[in-house]
DNA sequence: AATGAATGAGACTTCATTCAT
DNA sequence: AATGAATGAAGTCTCATTCAT
């Protein structure tokens, strides 16, 4: 059923800018070629605008790549937010981080695909930026790890980081596939970290392989 | 037999080619900027030579780009076979590797960080040829991980994606600094996965904090 | 009749139009860039408008500078008729006038030194117009010259393009100083001309400098 | 009688650059429409060129024009040396220079003009070297001012000043025509101010226009 | 092996201007 | 009177590449 009087119609009419459309464009486009090789003229054309049109709405191209940058970590942060939200075990916040994370990185959109591959170092203007912004987010993930109960000494930064480049490189390698989903890969990833790989006993080693 | 009073012309010439300056100043500037934003001008500028010259060498860019990544792989596999022979043990063998891989990685020249930095997908044409040229290096780690005493069941492939995805995105973040030295790097990292991280006992974890 | 209660409204409205500030922001940039090179959005933001809104005041670009031009020379014409108001004797008009020719390039606002520094062929489709603003203008010193008494045969055409060509150049190398005044420098330039043509009596002329 | 073998032809295909003609076109567009107007676009078009091309030659349209303003430069100073050589009265100098200034401005190709036409200001990046290059070029007239044999007092410097002014202003309204020719524009220049400077005697001078 | 002038395409960006609101 | 999104053309400049020398 329609509202009785459409009265937000003409306040809609102006904030129905094509800019929401131009930002997932640019996502898309940064996280197949990469910031350097996707071109302005590729992006806006896909949302049916000229290139001169960018301008209202972004001061220059690295502009662009940082709204969608941080628009990226917002989206991460807020998918990671939401899964932690039902968790309590450390453990189990930390797998619930983990597969947000990939599923934000491999299932959907490009915006947090642009966050791992665009590297900062490679927008100079903006590197300083844009680390931040990625600090941020990861700053979620010192918490999470500072929570779990580890061994006494354990490198939690070094774990982190661990933990985190795996994550973030698995768009290198990953193709969807039905049996192994984002959110089983981070299962198994987190599963790696918790049990024991070391195996002192000789004979259950070789077993292993037989 | 060469005339004895003959300048070692021939000789000479063939080894004050440019060719590997060229090659290294390539390197540099893929892995500093990308493989799109490193423009041939300042490949060659840094060698003192001229844009058309590079095609004496190379037909065009992708194959410069295929020579860097080649010789990138050809690098890293030598160091880590390298300090392979040094270990008999498999889990010291392991760590070796990745004390090797991320020695080149984040301590030397730039032709490694190439072949971690430019993604497969960025150059079109040259895709099928660099992901082969990856996997042929990183098939030394699936014999690795596959010589490792684990329990029964463990997800050796995941293992294998982990790791290795931890290693490559360690360029990202890694400051070289006199203490965190990328062979120290590396222990950590094998010894988070070989040792036990998740604790039972519910105080132990608890003490771990307090 | 307005209602009694009405705050000045109307009049304010008049008042706070912000035509006279778009002049000034024209005058000024046209002044400091030329035509072609200030921008529209240079023009406008420097009075807090949109590019759009000049168009509610300008038919386009040229009609702005048209109206810059007009009111540079409507400005220097009433400066030097004010001017000329306090003098009657022939040679002081003259140095009357040029005192307030060049108070208006050097000491004022931009829009004398727009009607010096636009060159009409800049602007063809206005050439014929500026012109002609500047030929009115420049008829005042027509007369001034007639009025001067002057040798028999003097090229008084050669001179007031003399004299006019050394005012309006001076834009091009005068530095605000105290010493040396618009004011000072008309006195000069006079002199210089002055000293031989002006003729009560022969030795009179020779010892002006001495 | 030419070359029996025509040697040089090697060095001379490598020699008959475009690039004369680049600066000519450049000279005449500058000179025509002013720096921002002239676009790269119609100046190498006049040679038959592509837009990148020009970049063979300068860095940048800046570039260019200090090019094409050197030239200038040294084409009016060429000339004005000339003329000079002739002469050896003070004041037949000074006329000679005037006439050589006024022929390069108001006759030949458009490298002088664009000397006086383009404000250095208009250009801030180049603005110093222009400057400067004008400025040698009117050391000359500082010399040939101060050879002049002036009644004590005379402020020679603001006789340069008003007689470069005068000079460099004739573009703006000179129209060839068989009768005034810029040498006869020198003389009549030239001989409004030598009356009254000049004084072998008090009442040669007033007698001179009788 | 190297040069340097030239190409042709395409890059990002700015411009004056329009128009529904 | 003013906005702001959009246009379409044009701007300068860079790119990888070619080719006669």
């Amino acid at each position: 059923m329609p509202p009785p009087s459409a009265l937000p119609r003409a306040r809609q009419s102006r904030a129905d800018s094509r800019l929401p459309q131009l930002l997932d464009a640019a996502a898309a486009q940064f996280a197949a070629k990469g910031y350097q090789a996707a071109s302005i003229r590729d992006i806006v054309q896909s949302v049916g605008m000229l290139p001169g049109s960018l301008y209202c709405h972004f001061a220059n191209k690295d502009e662009l790549l940082a709204a969608v940058y941080a628009e990226g970590v917002r989206r991460i942060s807020a998918a990671v937010g939401r899964a932690l939200s039902r968790h309590t075990d450390p453990w189990d916040r930390l797998e619930a981080a983990c597969a947000a994370h990939l599923e934000a990185l491999l299932d959907r959109s490009a915006y947090a695909l642009v966050v791992t591959s665009v590297t900062p170092d490679s927008v100079p203007a903006l590197a300083a930026t844009l680390v931040s912004l990625r600090d941020g987010y990861e700053a979620l993930f010192v918490d999470l790890i500072a929570d779990l109960p580890l061994p006494a000494r354990t490198a939690r930064r070094t774990l982190r980081l661990l933990l985190l480049g795996a994550l973030n490189w698995t768009p290198n390698w990953y193709r969807p596939d039905g049996r192994r989903t984002p959110r089983r890969l981070a299962r198994e990833f987190v599963q790696l970290l918790k049990a024991p790989l070391y195996q002192p006993s000789a004979h259950a080693s070789s077993s292993a392989h037989s």
